[in-house]
This record gives C-alpha cells, sequence and structure tokens, in this order.
DNA sequence: ATTAGAATTATAACGATTCTAATCTGTTGA
DNA sequence: TCAACAGATTAGAATCGTTATAATTCTAAT
C-alpha cells in the first residue's frame, strides 16, 4: 500500500503556504479541498470534520481557517451579521445573499462592471471591491 | 417657555412614521438626526444617549434602532462580522471599509456604475446592491 | 381618571468567536 | 535515532454583540 494519495497533495499544498501539515490541517485541506466550490461557516466545517471521524476542535478550525484566509487559500467573506462565511473560491468573483435563506451564491466578477471608484485616501489602498446582491422575496 | 422645539420636530417624524413618540425614541432619533451623517453601533448610540443624560437600556436601543430602519428612517450594513453598522444616511450609496480602524466612508452612488448583474433566481427580486471597497495599509 | 395595548426594563440567555494555559506533535540537528 | 524546542492542539472558560423573557411602566384613547 502506497502512501493516500489525497493526503499526501494536502500535505504538499500546506507545506508550500508555509503551514505545517498537521493532522488537523491535512483533515480539514481535504474536506475544504475536495467540497468544490462553496461557502463555509466553521460550525459546518467542523461538523463535517467530525463526520468524517476526524477529531479536531472549534479552536483549531477557527485557527485554521484564518491560517488558510492568511495564506490565500480561503477568502473569508461577510454578508450577514454574526455569520462568517469562508469562501473555497478564491479568484475575484461577487455573491448574491438571499435574505430568506442566508444562502451565497456565486456571481462571475466580469458579470458586475465598475467605474473607477474616489481614490482611497492617504495611505491607504485598495484592498478589493466586494459586492454584495441582495435577494428578497418577489413581491408581486 | 414654549415646547423644545427639535423634541417636538422629532415627535413629529415618529409619529409620521408610525412609531410612538416615547421618551426614549424622541432621545435616540434627536441623536441620530442631529450627529449628521455617519455610520452607528448600537453601543455607540447607547453610548451617547446615556452621555446625554438620557435612560434607556441597551435592549431599547436594539429594538428602537430595527423599528427605524423599518420605518426607512435608518440603514443596516454589514461590513465586517461581529458588528453591525446603522446608517443615518439612507440615500443609495457605498462605502469604502478600512480594515485597520473598522472605520466606514461613504462613496456617492454614482461613483460606482454597475453592468447589470446576472438575473436573480426564480422567486427572488434584488433588494438592493452594496458596494464594500476594502481599504488596507498602502505597502510600498 | 380608567384602561388596554404598546414600550421599556433588568436580567438571563444566546450563538459565534476568541482566549487561556496545559498538553501534545512535528521538525530539526546531534 | 531521538532529544528538545517551537509550534499546534485542546477543553473549557470567557467575551462579544445581540435577542428573548416576563414583569413593570408608560401612552393614548376613552
Amino acid at each position: 500500500m502506497t502512501a493516500n494519495a489525497p493526503t499526501a497533495k494536502a500535505a504538499a499544498l500546506l507545506r508550500r503556504a508555509g503551514l505545517r501539515p498537521t493532522r488537523q490541517r491535512v483533515a480539514l485541506a481535504r474536506l475544504v479541498a475536495e467540497g468544490g466550490d462553496r461557502h463555509l461557516t466553521a460550525e459546518r466545517l467542523h461538523a463535517e470534520a467530525r463526520g468524517a471521524g476526524v477529531r479536531v476542535s472549534v479552536a483549531t478550525v477557527y485557527n485554521t481557517l484564518h491560517r488558510f484566509v492568511r495564506a490565500g487559500l480561503l477568502r473569508e467573506l461577510t454578508a450577514a451579521p454574526g455569520q462568517t462565511y469562508f469562501d473555497t473560491n478564491t479568484a475575484h468573483h461577487h455573491h448574491f445573499y438571499d435574505t430568506e435563506t442566508g444562502e451565497l451564491t456565486d456571481i462571475p466578477a466580469d458579470a458586475v462592471a465598475l467605474a473607477a471608484p474616489p481614490a482611497p485616501p492617504a495611505g491607504r489602498e485598495v484592498e478589493r471591491v466586494d459586492v454584495v446582491v441582495r435577494l428578497k422575496k418577489l413581491e408581486l
């Protein structure tokens, strides 16, 4: 039996990002990478990990998610108060936010054209531009 | 001595909005109206009220802010997790968000031109589009 | 004045997140 | 190979902003 391939890949990914490939990080990286494009909460990822038989604490899930963000593996996303989403799609794009369900859906970056906004104040530069299209129930 | 004019104005505003002009609401409405365009937190408004000698509980500040939002007197604003801002400028506009300080600054609506985004899913319509330009410290 | 309904309150509860301090693990280099 | 140190993980407590509860106090209309 050779070494587990997806695990080795995840470990390599972590090493490249300058993160020690611990058991927990490798497991979380795999769940993140293999889940396709989606908008994860810490709670959800924790539940998935536990469900997959990975022993990991909430604190570690939070720490790891934040490290992944700093490493560019995830993007933090604020659409609603009291819920931080982690977007596995790190490419430039925007979101629909359904105010009824709390669901987030991607909008391709090129579907939203932006004119140049005012220059940022002194000593600051634009990190990124987030567009959130808030959806409500259709009223007749 | 005639009746206090700003107080009477605030009471009339509340009545027009279908809200009973209680002592607390009148005081909060005055603080909101007289503070100019800004981005308030519940905590800040509570502190201002207490500082102005108004006896009001946090619960009432939250209730009142939400009622003001429903009445169109304020706009709720989500830019960072764990902090809900209430914008006294209810006109259509966007924001700079300073990731260092948490400070919000207005961007006029016409400074950001949007191409039509994809059609919303069935049964939904666009409530509004929020653009947040996230600022970071200038790197050399 | 009375009264009914609405608003306010203190306090407890809540969910999401972070902190703490102890324990464990991965890596390095002898 | 293994000792040792820095870094990572942990359970659990603590903290944050916010909301619920249930009793009390107002407001407005009679």
